[in-house]
DNA sequence: GCCGTTTTCGGCCCGACTGTTTTCAGTCG
């Protein structure tokens, strides 16, 4: 059992106990169990059967949370959830995704209507039974009727890359506005997460209604949705809503601070504020009434005793107690790459020549570079045999040969097999300078055959790194179900590198796997997975996942230098 | 349900906005 399947049994026993109307600190107790097991780089069945460790010693797990993860690992259920289901239909629950509906609503709709589905919800209302129950109304009524239109049309959430793109955009578009003065992006896409869910935008203005007319008469917003004198949400063009506030210039630092979250992190730093006798909050940190720190991040934090954060780091999975230390890693950066170890070309299904690659690369300031195509499992792509494969890599030798200032390895994106065997014969691995191997096909394997192929490939001599561990593309399909423990054992044992691909969609190793894998020793490499020379600017995001790990430069293997790169390949064999 | 160099009981983060109210509960982030 995953980690994430563990923390989803209390996330669903809170939702239920809330609907429920249960003491709100127990359900709160409950989803700080969940954020707390979630976010654990060991796996929380390895703690449970290491007699060394302790469940209890997890932040937020107390006997009775301990003994009932050890309940849900032994015999995948968990009672008290399976009686609560009796009672709740989950129908009920899902009516919690609408906006504006929560657990007090649905509860009251459930017992007093009977409601117990969206569809039984939608009925309701067309009816205009709703309206006429204690504490809704008519407007009530509406917004349930178009929030389930929008629960079935979208709300979901979007790739950093898209939101990033588009938040970058529209704090331009403030900026230039004379009313405003400061601008910046908060929220979850100034924390790097791979997907956001909607974008928080954040200025100071010397003229605050004419600042949020403004946004609502912006090309990229399609309606507001609701504005007071500090706030403002809109919907944008793309479906993405967004919330604008407007806060004085001297709280700006406590406002960036505020709403760049995440919120277990904010909620142990105002903790933190109320054990000094001070009081933090959007506006800044006070002490009776008057404000000590807020005009800039790190004034707020040092008031704290702390350093500066990183807004990458800033998710409660230890980086408050490592400030405390002195101990916040030194992030990695893109101007610290200096190879790309995974790329197609037109040989396969990318669109640019090896030539454009290399001259790509180059003009990107990289040292070296892998050109991988795709092997012939993947025939889609037209994948290369062994004979083909040969061929293209007499064609890269021969540009490498009239080419300076750039190292270009003969490498292949080797599939690892439904069976465990690799798509290509050892005797035509061992000529190539990089072997990438990755599963592309039967990701709904069993775990312990997805289990099989991955160390397969992890003991082949040949395999120099695993490419997108777990295969997964963010929104569209998960990963394959590997038991990560066993297989970074194994990489670590055999001196295989782990990617992080840099492609938005897949973002694998995510950051708190590259997180366990960094701490066991193992290599990271990023790469792109470019399919044309514009593919090689995707580096960036493989960096915003790594930074999100806590990685340092020396982490990442392609940040060497070529030649001591090179010495990590031949400790290979 | 968790937690404790002031506590094993009594706390547990904070404020804006909306809708339904006539002073505030619920929801959201």
């Amino acid at each position: 059992m995953q980690n994430a399947d563990v923390a989803r049994f209390f996330d669903d026993l809170a939702d239920l106990l809330e609907i429920q109307g249960a003491n709100p600190f127990r359900i709160r107790a409950y989803r700080n169990a969940a954020r707390t097991i979630e976010n654990l780089t060991e796996s929380v069945a390895g703690i449970a059967a290491d007699p060394e460790q302790s469940l209890r010693d997890l932040p937020g797990i107390g006997k009775d949370l301990a003994d009932k993860i050890v309940t849900i690992l032994d015999t995948g259920r968990l009672p008290q959830l399976d009686a609560l289901r009796e009672e709740i239909p989950p129908g009920v629950v899902e009516m919690l995704r609408l906006p504006g509906i929560g657990p007090k609503k649905v509860a009251v709709l459930f017992r007093e209507l009977g409601v117990a589905s969206l569809d039984d919800l939608e009925q309701a209302a067309e009816q205009g039974r709703i309206a006429e129950l204690k504490g809704f109304g008519k407007k009530t009524e509406q917004s349930i009727l178009a929030g389930i239109a929008q629960v079935a049309a979208a709300g979901k959430r979007v790739w950093l890359a898209e939101a990033k793109t588009l938040a970058d955009e529209i704090v331009a578009e403030l900026s230039q506005r004379k009313s405003v003065g400061r601008a910046s992006v908060a929220g979850s896409c100034r924390r790097l997460k791979e997907t956001v869910g909607d974008l928080d935008v954040l200025v100071t203005s010397t003229d605050p209604a004419a600042t949020m007319d403004g946004l609502a008469e912006s090309e990229r917003v399609s309606e507001t949705l609701s504005r007071g004198e500090t706030k403002q949400r809109v919907r944008l063009r793309s479906g993405l809503e967004m919330d604008l506030r407007v806060v004085p210039d001297d709280s700006y630092g406590a406002a960036m601070q505020y709403f760049t979250g995440s919120k277990e992190h904010n909620i142990v730093l105002r903790r933190r504020a109320q054990e000094r006798g001070l009081k933090l909050n959007e506006y800044g940190l006070f002490r009776d009434g008057t404000s000590i720190a807020g005009r800039t991040e790190d004034e707020v934090y040092r008031s704290l005793d702390l350093p500066w954060i990183p807004p990458e780091l800033r998710e409660n999975r230890g980086e408050i107690e490592r400030a405390e230390q002195g101990r916040l890693p030194t992030l990695i950066e893109l101007s610290d790459i200096r190879g790309d170890l995974h790329m197609h070309t037109t040989a396969t299904d990318g669109t640019a020549t090896i030539l454009d690659m290399v001259n790509g690369a180059k003009a990107r300031n990289l040292k070296y570079i892998a050109i991988t195509d795709h092997s012939k499992r993947v025939a889609m792509a037209g994948g290369l045999d062994a004979a083909r494969l040969r061929e293209h890599w007499a064609n890269i030798d021969a540009i490498r040969k009239q080419t300076s200032g750039i190292e270009v390895l003969c490498g292949i994106e080797c599939d690892i097999l439904e069976d465990a065997t690799l798509d290509l014969p050892d005797d035509v691995l061992s000529e190539s300078d990089w072997v990438l191997a990755v599963l592309h096909y039967g990701l709904k394997q069993p775990r312990e055959q997805i289990n099989k192929r991955l160390l397969a490939a992890i003991r082949n001599p040949h395999v120099s790194a695993i490419g997108h561990p777990t295969g997964r593309l963010i929104g569209k399909r998960p990963g394959a179900e590997i038991d990560f423990d066993e297989v970074f054992r194994a990489a670590a044992d055999f001196g295989v590198m782990l990617e992080i691909n840099a492609h938005p969609a897949r973002l694998d190793l995510d950051d708190i796997h590259a997180a366990a894998a960094r701490d066991l020793g193992i290599p990271i490499v990023i790469n792109t997975d470019a399919h044309s020379v514009s593919g090689l600017d995707m580096m960036q995001y493989g960096i915003y996942q790594a930074r999100r790990a806590g990685l340092e430069k020396q982490n990442v293997a392609n940040t060497r230098s070529w030649s001591q790169f090179r010495k990590l390949l031949r400790n290979r064999s």
